[in-house]
DNA sequence: ACTACTAAGGTTTTT
DNA sequence: CCTTAGTAGT
């Protein structure tokens, strides 16, 4: 035990070692929250206060639950087995696998992702006649998770205007038809587990029972609906309680735009009448100039529950500044300057270049490619979410549970196999007409469109049928071979990438069966009617059973549905990442809990960083600076800012001020390494990797000209992309201007102040150098 | 059934 | 500007 705990600082040791009790840990970044969630774990287990079982840890992604696994594996000699250690929706998938059937749900049941969700309620609409115009499938679906993440089925949604009364309305069909298909979205599998779980009361006090800690990984992320469920499971306000123990940072919270709410802390604290509220300030990852950013930044927010990262390492390098005349340009700027870092030694994969939205990086990877420099952008598409991954998965399904009507669609005739929309048609005419599923549906349709129907019928329960006996990979492989996608794919041109993924599919089969424990010496499943002896059983008052849901997935589940919801669940990053040497390339967002040497954070402009549509949101702009915050402190030695004078954005040019964020960062720690003041549009060619070598003079860019041509009909004086001072509406930039002479009118960008138009004659506008 | 065109829409994202 | 989805034409 004394190794376990040796190297933690005094926070540290003091969170790891609290009393089995309510407790926050404000956990700042780079703080080490990972390992004191780990090392916690490790010493109520080794300290012998809980047995693995006892234990309860949720994390947001599947990385991050891997991650403690991983850490605590090496840090326990015991088995990391009957610890329920996962993301929120993983653990309630598990759980809703084994009280099937006390949440009204077939044992089969399967998991949409947010594609499949959007294209059930396109078909919804169109099934009942509903204008997409007038109700827009997006909205919709943005309304039911909404409404789900805040735990409200649609009867007990309050609906202020005609068309929320309707989308009530088909936010209940759309559940009527989810329960029909025998299929959840994500929002479900925890609106499911929390209604079970408030309905049926011993199988409550089971779990409260059974969990004696739960511990929470990025508390700050959680919506309303995950912190309720954790109220329920540590049975909050019951006899019998478990301890909560949360770790999180509220200056990290920038995912309100999905339901996140931050003030799930500040309730958990008071609700639970916390008293262990420990804060974790001590830094190990940034240098000091980076961390003063950060700190000096985030100040500026009000509702913070407060702290101030600290470090040991010294001031380092100051954080360096670039202004470029367009995009372009900074992404020129952006290659030369990790060139020089790269050849001081640096790492590829320890260079990041982040963005605050995706279609930034389209320039940028233009310049890297045309540099000949190996880049990987995150965030692209995901394995398991490849439309032909996406179809093999479909075949699949359907033999798991053939009532799946968004799986039907997608493969009934794909490869064609001559179903038209006429058959497709009929059928749902039919299906509707039954209230039954696509697949039920096909007996019910005469004809040759009917015949048609029939032989796609019979491919599928033909590929049931000879998987029974086979191994999970091998199912995948006849899947394949049967469904005629390799055939199709091979007669593509450019198939040959699909193919591969598809073969990948067979690998990632294997890696799961021998992971999640299907492989041989597994205990097999045995069917519905086995399970019921594979783990502990409890008698109620009433003699229903309940199966602590601590028996293993592999004897209730089939490795068929096990690895359909893996697929759901899981991404793919696994069969995704090949991690070469390469720069890293992808937005803030994603950035969030990573680290690198060197960050470049680009694009820090006003309406980009922080987005125009935040000042829109209560507290948007908070939020933007906590991103900001969050970019700033993924870096530990090196960290550059830029931003640029003119953008290219929807295929207009766009003039942006540069970013409100810069006067809120402490000016001796920055370093302006690009001319502060300078007419931009002709002259300076800047060396961006070498601060002081910086000549005016040389050649205009083409965008410089063009502009500068535009702008020739202006007044006298003021050009296009010029910043201005106004007495009233403060710094601005010039956006376009109109007429000229004395007619000459301006249209100016106040950022903060808007978009005004301005009599040049009449307006008392000041040039500003920067 | 497939190709070719047109229209719309374009923060952030994991599960 | 550029991508994607949906539709009209062959």
């Amino acid at each position: 035990m004394q190794n376990l705990l040796h190297n933690l600082n005094p926070e540290q040791l003091a969170a790891v070692t609290l009393p089995a009790q309510s407790a926050l840990i404000l956990a700042g970044a780079g703080s080490g929250k990972t390992r004191v969630l780990t090392t916690r774990i490790a010493w109520l287990i080794q300290t012998g206060q809980v047995s693995p079982s006892g234990i309860m840890a949720v994390t947001f992604t599947n990385k991050a639950a891997k991650e403690m696994l991983t850490r605590l594996s090496a840090m326990l000699p015991v088995s990391t087995r009957g610890m329920w250690i996962g993301t929120f929706h993983g653990l309630c998938n598990r759980f809703l696998r084994t009280h099937y059937r006390d949440c009204a749900l077939p044992q089969t049941f399967q998991i949409l992702d947010s594609q499949d969700q959007l294209s059930m309620i396109k078909r919804l609409l169109k099934a009942n006649n509903i204008d997409d115009e007038k109700y827009p499938p997006k909205n919709l679906m943005y309304f039911i998770n909404n409404a789900k993440d805040q735990g409200l089925r649609a009867n007990r949604v309050e609906a202020h205007d005609p068309i929320e009364r309707k989308m009530v309305e088909l936010y209940e069909l759309y559940d009527n038809q989810c329960q029909r298909e025998g299929v959840v979205d994500f929002a479900e599998l925890l609106l499911r587990a929390y209604e079970l779980l408030e309905r049926n009361q011993p199988l409550r006090e089971h779990y409260q029972a059974r969990f004696k800690h739960i511990l929470v990984d990025e508390f700050q992320d959680t919506n309303d609906l995950q912190y309720n469920l954790l109220k329920l499971l540590a049975g909050h306000g019951q006899q019998v309680a478990g301890a909560l123990f949360a770790v999180g940072d509220d200056d990290q919270s920038i995912y309100a735009f999905r339901g996140a709410n931050v003030g799930n802390m500040s309730a958990f604290e008071r609700e639970f009448r916390v008293e262990n509220l420990i804060k974790l300030e001590q830094n190990y990852r940034s240098h000091g100039h980076i961390l003063d950013s950060a700190n000096h930044l985030i100040a500026n927010n009000s509702k913070r529950l407060g702290k101030n990262l600290r470090t040991d390492a010294g001031h380092g390098e100051p954080v360096r500044i670039y202004e470029a005349s367009s995009d372009l340009e900074e992404a020129q700027w952006i290659i030369e300057e990790a060139k020089s870092l790269m050849a001081e030694g640096a790492l590829r994969r320890e260079i990041a270049i982040l963005y605050r939205s995706n279609a930034q990086s389209r320039v940028i990877e233009h310049a890297l490619f045309a540099a000949g420099l190996p880049y990987t952008v995150y965030g692209g598409q995901r394995y398991f979410q490849r439309a032909e991954v996406k179809h093999a998965i479909a075949y699949l399904q359907l033999m798991d549970n053939p009532h799946n009507d968004s799986a039907f669609l997608r493969v009934v005739n794909f490869p064609t196999r001559g179903i038209g929309m006429r058959s497709i048609e009929a059928l749902q005419a039919a299906a509707e007409q039954y209230g039954i599923s696509l697949y039920a549906a096909v007996p019910y349709v005469a004809g040759k469109s009917g015949s048609s129907l029939n032989s796609f019928v019979k491919l599928v329960e033909g590929a049931r049928f000879e998987t029974q006996q086979l191994a999970l990979p091998e199912t995948v492989r006849l899947v394949l071979e049967a469904s005629g996608l390799l055939q199709h794919y091979q007669n593509e041109k450019e198939g040959a990438d699909r193919i591969e993924n598809l073969e990948q599919m067979v690998n990632a089969a294997t890696q799961f069966v021998q992971e999640e424990g299907f492989g041989q010496g597994a205990p097999a499943y045995m069917g519905p009617k086995a399970q019921a002896s594979a783990g502990e059983l409890i008698l109620d008052g009433d003699g229903t059973e309940i199966i602590d849901a601590d028996i293993p997935l592999n004897t209730i589940m089939s490795p068929l549905s096990a690895f359909l919801s893996h697929a759901s669940l899981e991404a793919g990053d696994a069969q995704a990442q090949a991690g070469q040497d390469a720069l890293q390339l992808m937005t803030v967002h994603s950035a969030k809990g990573l680290e690198f040497d060197a960050v470049f954070i680009t694009g820090l402009e006003e309406g980009l960083f922080p987005h125009e549509s935040s000042s829109r949101e209560m507290d948007g702009v908070d939020e933007e600076r906590r991103l900001m915050y969050v970019a700033i402190t993924r870096a530990r030695k090196r960290l550059y800012m830029s931003f640029t004078q003119t953008r290219m954005l929807h295929g207009q040019t766009r003039y942006n001020m540069k970013s409100r964020f810069f006067d809120e960062l402490p000016e001796d720690a920055l370093k302006w390494i690009s001319p502060r003041v300078q007419s931009h549009w002709f002259g300076n060619k800047k060396s961006a990797w070498d601060d002081a070598k910086f000549s005016s003079g040389g050649s205009d860019n083409k965008i410089a000209q063009q502009i500068a041509q535009k702008a020739a009909s202006g007044g006298p004086g003021w050009r296009i992309g010029e910043s201005v001072e106004h007495a009233k509406f403060g710094e601005g930039v010039i956006v376009n201007i109109e007429g000229g002479g004395s007619n000459a009118r301006a249209q100016i960008n106040f950022g903060k102040a808007g978009m005004k138009v301005l009599d040049l004659s009449v307006a008392k506008l000041e040039r500003v150098a920067r």
